[in-house]
DNA sequence: AATCAATACTTGAAGAAGTTAAATATTCGC
DNA sequence: GCGAATATTTAACTTCTTCAAGTATTGATT
């Protein structure tokens, strides 16, 4: 789990992997309360925490306020180190590699981007060594410290072996992307899927903390879902979770690709939202950026393209919610830079569609910030250091 | 966890828990093949293995047949002694309770049932007092071998606590019913929704053994469904998880209770054909067993009732599948005493919906049989034996 | 200021649960 | 009967945790 100063791995008790990742997850803590949150005795966390002090993943804060009326010696909070360690995060598109570099906490240090013109393997991961390079470069901090590199890919992708199994838009089979990438910049590397990185870093990073349940909803070209249920990510036997763009939402609605008729992803995927405007306004060439300007200057007929889709969305989510009862769900994605349009939408049909006391389910719709892609694929290799 | 023969609790470590379940779900099994399976030395597991066979719990087969070549010394499996202790399981409907006796391993030794007139909840228990007796009365065993009680009813219960927050068809409110059936009974309670009973029970001892998640959809009045995801039943946050009867499935379809249009079960719940069929025969008291048998007997327009109704619920398996990707889906209800006329279509649909290879996903398909309901409420007790 | 009650943390002995390595048991093929 | 192969047991040891008793630090009370 945590390495030594020198590679020599420091194979820590299962109690300092729950105590590491739940300060990481949910902040400073005295001990006592995490014996208490943890099921430990305090004598126990002060054991598995000295040598997470004695590494430097953790600290003691100064003593804190006290608590009630004759209070006794004021707790002295575990920390963690944030600039112990860091990550590279790269995420891989179609026609570019993003990456940054963040500390143990997930804070953004430094960040760059290349373009990518061959999906070909060998020119990806030349194209990924750069990157890590300009990152490096663009780093300020010490370059020692940066020992782990997170990939993130849209595909069928086994985490356990960073085995890419399938990746349809770099037209990709069995490839082992991790080894491969270990190979040209000696860091080790993680390989995720992009919307399940996405996931596992909201729930320790973002919204999803704490909550036992979660689940992310992406709207862009295509419209997925990463789920945590009993707080661990879903996987799906068949390579198939989170398929919320597949879910028939209207057996009337258009043909998809998948060869389904009316999925969420052919009503409101970016893709189909165009089409969709393009019909309503006549003009062929319409963009998605153009087609939401019309729509934000009251163009009536794209407007409805947008209602629609976000009504599509709603009711995608509110499977979601009436299966799994997610405490929480976050919808996000490169879709929801037109946020302003879909927000009431969505909820709207959320609201409408969920069951019972499911409607209760908070909803944080909000666009994707730049990079973040890039940032879950670093979260997803510090996840690998904390739990191997 | 495991009870002495007079009650001082024996808490076995981690292990003996885990080997036990293992034994008790997957069947005889040798002690290095259980090292194996569990990642233990067979040391630990003979060590943890002992107490369980000397409190009568594993018993050791005789060796068997060899494997390879030159093989060596034969394995002696542990098996579980099923009749080394009973559990009563009850189901509670709104017009009768239905019981069980069964064994450790589920196997049913005795059965009875009684009518119930009135849902106020102290009726309620002593019909469940009764039924116990009788249940007692029926059972060939050694009495003093029954102690613990499982209740399974529709509604948002907490298993944790034995409470029932909410049943709809005994208009019950947050009644504590395990602490009341315990005080009656002199048993001991457990307490869960019948859905989750039923996947429950179908994990450990059905269709569902050794999958990593697995879903169990039954069709009926209501239709609904239980999920395992990563091993654990999924429990949902605001009481609501697996309301697949409440998925939207044709924007345009009949409205339901629930608020909604077009749900899977105002299409396939037995009300919806019931209602649908009377309208295409022109019939206002027809019932369900004469809409199947004319179903049965070739009447075209009664076929297409339940042509669409399997068809919706195709669509909501589909809805599962593409969202947690189950290894195995079991689909199962009294609904389906009509089995015969829902089968195909129900694969058809779920075939035609499900995404890329979720499609895969082995569908079980068949009716449910008596007092299976009840033999999950055993199945849940029995749960609550070995993981408490 | 001294003392007390409350709370946080630490320490050392003891215990539980597991591992490794070596011994024992049982079989098959020769 | 012997040796290779496999299963199980045993004993010594390691690791992790708890328990019980102490130390540390504060606010309130005398």
């Amino acid at each position: 789990m945590f390495p030594g100063i020198d590679a020599g791995a420091f194979a820590g008790p299962p109690a300092a992997t729950a105590i590491f990742t739940t300060v990481l997850t949910e902040g400073p803590v005295s001990r006592v309360a995490l014996a208490r949150r943890l099921g430990l005795s305090s004598a126990a966390v002060t054991k598995a925490a000295r040598p997470l002090i004695d590494l430097g993943y953790l600290h003691e804060l100064a003593a804190t306020e006290r608590s009630g009326p004759g209070a006794g010696r004021p707790a002295s909070p575990l920390a963690v180190r944030a600039e112990r360690e860091f990550f590279l995060g790269v995420k891989i598109t179609a026609d570019e590699v993003i990456g940054v570099v963040c500390d143990l906490r997930a804070q953004v240090h430094a960040s760059a981007r290349r373009p990518l013109d061959d999906p070909d393997v060998d020119a990806v991961l030349t194209e990924v060594d750069r990157l890590a390079d300009d990152l490096f470069d663009a780093f300020p901090g010490d370059r020692a410290r940066v020992r782990r590199l997170g990939l993130a890919l849209s595909g069928d992708i086994d985490r356990g072996i960073g085995l890419v199994r399938y990746s349809p838009f770099l037209h990709w089979r069995d490839v082992p992307l991790g080894r491969l990438a270990a190979q040209r910049t000696g860091l080790t590397v993680t390989v995720e899927n992009d919307v399940k990185a996405l996931t596992a870093a909201e729930h320790w990073f973002g919204e999803g903390v704490g909550a036992e349940s979660f689940a992310l909803v992406t709207v862009g070209t295509g419209i997925g879902c990463g789920l945590v249920v009993n707080g661990r990510l879903v996987s799906g036997s068949y390579g198939v979770a989170g398929e919320i763009g597949h879910l028939t939402v209207d057996a009337t609605g258009p043909d998809c690709h998948c060869g389904g008729r009316g999925c969420v992803e052919s009503i409101a995927g970016t893709d189909a939202i165009v089409a969709r405007a393009r019909d309503r306004t006549g003009r062929p060439d319409l963009t998605i950026d153009e087609a939401v300007a019309l729509a934000r200057g009251g163009h009536e007929q794209v407007r409805a393209v947008f209602t629609r889709a976000g009504g599509a969305i709603g009711c995608g989510i509110a499977a979601v919610a009436n299966l799994v009862g997610p405490t929480r769900i976050v919808v996000s994605g490169e879709g929801l830079a037109a946020y302003d349009l879909f927000d009431s939408h969505i909820r709207a049909s959320f609201e409408r569609q969920a069951f019972g006391a499911a409607a209760r389910c908070p909803l944080f719709i909000r666009p994707l910030p730049f990079e973040e892609w890039a940032r879950a694929a670093a979260a997803v290799s510090i996840q690998s250091l904390v739990v191997p």
